[in-house]
Order: structure tokens, then C-alpha cells, then sequence
DNA sequence: ACCGCCGTTGACCAAATCGGTCAACACCCC
DNA sequence: GGGGTGTTGACCGATTTGGTCAACGGCGGT
């Protein structure tokens, strides 16, 4: 790719990868246009194809992004704060996640899409990556957890799978979403969590 | 449409009807092209238009298909057997909705999409016929119950839409599936019931 | 005022694909 | 062999496709 798309003004950088995502995430890759991308970016076409010289190399950069933006977020913030907490941390979490798919609307979709798209155009490589974050980011959660707080019995990956299905079965539900969906979703996955805590913590830990 | 389509033999009505819902659940209505659904169902296109003058048709009919079938697979189901305990026959509907599953692979993937996408052609008489058929399935369903056999303070229909939030996130993840895929899913699913069924029940019905 | 530079445009291309039609086919029972 | 029926795939004009390219506009330098 034309490295010179990076020389841009970063919300431009955002604007056509996000209209880009949201486009790849309504269709497949094949049936995906460049001309409806470009005109929901508001950019011509001829521009696309300056900074990416093909479909191809533009769809495989944004996967590759996409992957990069998660697992230096997601890094980043499990650095900085020491919550050992189960769920606050994973409120923490949600948060963080919330506020990137405000800033990327359509990433979520998008990567899961490339993910499991048959005859996805994907490389091993890139799959290998997200099945690496995947993995890692919930074994290094769980690990940071103070798993004691409870009740006996309970299986704690189960219960992040859980909270993770769900927030995923939301997505699904919603296309792109404004700023207040976001949050009323967010509002609602609170409500599950804080049930899941009301009676799986040790009622000394309440 | 043409009345002759219902005196074919019914696996070939269901092999032209699940090979169009894969693939309008592949790509939006407008990308999802005639030839390609009759290549998925081995089928001549001049075939579909004798049956459906359109695609439009072929669209509208598929989707007043399904939102019928689970209504009448619910109702039916829920008339002949009087499970009240509320896992018991959560898994018994989850094993129902398994096996329309197998079934009508694409439906679930197909309803949903037709149902959120932008500019879709669902005329409002058949939005509001899935929105009827889902308001009614989980009251319905939650007024047979026993619910006094949960703890106090727990929200049983929170605990619903929990579980139907994480099956349609399991969902999301899969596009069509073999009937193997389909068991794996359903066991994992059963393990988060159990576990909600462990610790949200009062003891003494455990 | 003129230049050269560069991000950007949209008209343009051949090729593919689109929704939909239709004459002809294969098969079966009479 | 005649008629009826379910089915085909070549065919249509129209649209869309991925990708190119000559030209434009605005800005900083002189």
C-alpha cells in the first residue's frame, strides 16, 4: 500500500477505514463495492485506489488494523490499572471496548465477518493473529483475577464466555449504532453482570 | 407467486427455500443475486422465476415462511407438554429450536438480518409480525413457570434474555453448520443453563 | 503573478454480473 | 406419438464491477 495514506490527518485515516469496515461488515468481500466504500467515506474512488492498490490489500490492512488497534488497546489498559476485582474489572473492560467501537463502529463486525466468511480471503497468518488475542486476552484476564471471591463450583471462564456471548448476540442485534445505543446496551450488559455477581460472589465479598 | 411451488415434494421445497435464506443471509438483499441461490440449490435460475416472479417475492415470501414455522413449532410445542420448571423446558425449547436449526439451516441468520438491515423491504405488516411472535414467545413462556423456585431478587426474565443473548451470540459465530457443530453449541449452551440453574435456584429445588 | 507540487477528482474502460425471459428440452402417462 | 409438466440454460439489455488516468484546485514558495 501507499504508505503516504498514513501522512493523512488521522480522523481522515478514520474516516475511510470505518466506512470501509462498515461496508465489508453488510456483505462479502466479493460483493462488497469499492464505489459504495468510497461513497460512504464521501472520497472518490480514484482516492481508494491510490492509497490501496487493490480491493484485496485494502481489506487485508484493515484486518490487520483492526487486530493491532485491539490488542494495544486491551494491552495498554490491563497495564495501567490493578483492579483485581472479577467484575469491575471486566466493567472496565466493557468500557474500554465501548469505546472503540465508538471510535470504530464497525470493527467488530467487520473482523468477525473476515473471520468465518466462507472462502474468506484471510492468510493463515492473520487468523493465527486473532486467534492469539482471542485466546491470550481472556487466560491473561482470568489470571489477573481474584477468583476466590466465588462461590465454590463456579467455573470463571464460563462466566466471562457467558458475559462475552452476550455482548456478542448484542452486537449482532445492532448495525451501526449511535453514541446513546451504545450506551442503553451497555446499561443492559451491567444488568446481566451485576446479576452474575449478586449470586456467584461469596455473600461476604457483596 | 406460483401456487405450484407447494405441490413440489417437500425436501425440494426446503432445498430452494434453505439455499435462498444462506444466501440472503450472506450478503444484503440487493447484492444477493438470483443466479447465486440457484447454483446453491443445484437449481436452474429460470426455475426460481417460474415459482417466484421476483426476487422481491422470493424475499417477502421466505420471511413470512419462517416468522410461520416458529410460530407454529412454538405454539405446537408449547400446547402438548407441561414442563413448569423454567430450565427444564428452556432446554426442551432450546432442543426445539435445534432442531429447526437442522432443519432450515440459514433461518435464524436469514429473519435477523432481514429484520435490522438498512433499507430493507420488509413491508411494516411482516416487522410487526416477528416483533409479535417474539414479545408473545417470552411472555408466554415465562407465565407457564414456576418462578417462585428462584431465589429472591433474581429476574427471571432477565435470565431469559440472558440465555437467548448468548445462543444468538453462538449463533453469530457460526455461519452454516454441520449437525455435529450444531450438538457442540447446543452442549455448550446447556453448561451456562446449568450453572445459571445451580445458583439461581433456591436450594431446595436443586 | 506565476510556478510546481500533491491530494483529489470523476469520467472512462472492458469485463463481469445483474434480474428476468423464453424457446426448447426430458420425462412420463395415456 | 401426442400432450402435459417440470426444468433448463442460452440469451437479453441494463447496470455494476475493479481499476486507470488525465486533469483539476489550492497552497507554499519565489
Amino acid at each position: 500500500m501507499n504508505l503516504k495514506f498514513f501522512d493523512l490527518p488521522p480522523e481522515r485515516q478514520d474516516l475511510i477505514r470505518n466506512s470501509a469496515m462498515l461496508e465489508f461488515g453488510d456483505n462479502t468481500f466479493k460483493k462488497t463495492s469499492a464505489d459504495s466504500i468510497a461513497k460512504r467515506a464521501g472520497v472518490s474512488k480514484g482516492l481508494l485506489f491510490h492509497y490501496f492498490k487493490d480491493k484485496r490489500e485494502l481489506y487485508l490492512y484493515l484486518f490487520q488494523h483492526a487486530i493491532d488497534a485491539c490488542m494495544e488497546t486491551f494491552l495498554s489498559s490491563f497495564r495501567y490499572f490493578e483492579e483485581r476485582d472479577f467484575f469491575l474489572a471486566l466493567e472496565k473492560g466493557q468500557e474500554i471496548k465501548m469505546g472503540m467501537v465508538r471510535r470504530m463502529p464497525g470493527m467488530f463486525r467487520f473482523v468477525m465477518r473476515a473471520y468465518y466468511e466462507r472462502d474468506s480471503i484471510l492468510t493463515p497468518k492473520l487468523r493465527k493473529k486473532l486467534d492469539d488475542v482471542l485466546a491470550q486476552s481472556t487466560d491473561e484476564f482470568l489470571s489477573r483475577m481474584d477468583l476466590h471471591k466465588f462461590k465454590e463450583g463456579v467455573d470463571p471462564k464460563a462466566v466471562v464466555r457467558l458475559l462475552m456471548l452476550a455482548a456478542e448476540g448484542m452486537l449482532a442485534e445492532t448495525g451501526a449504532c449511535t453514541a446513546q445505543e451504545i450506551d442503553t446496551l451497555f446499561g443492559e450488559y451491567q444488568k446481566y453482570a451485576n446479576m452474575l455477581r449478586q449470586f456467584l460472589y461469596k455473600e461476604e465479598y457483596l
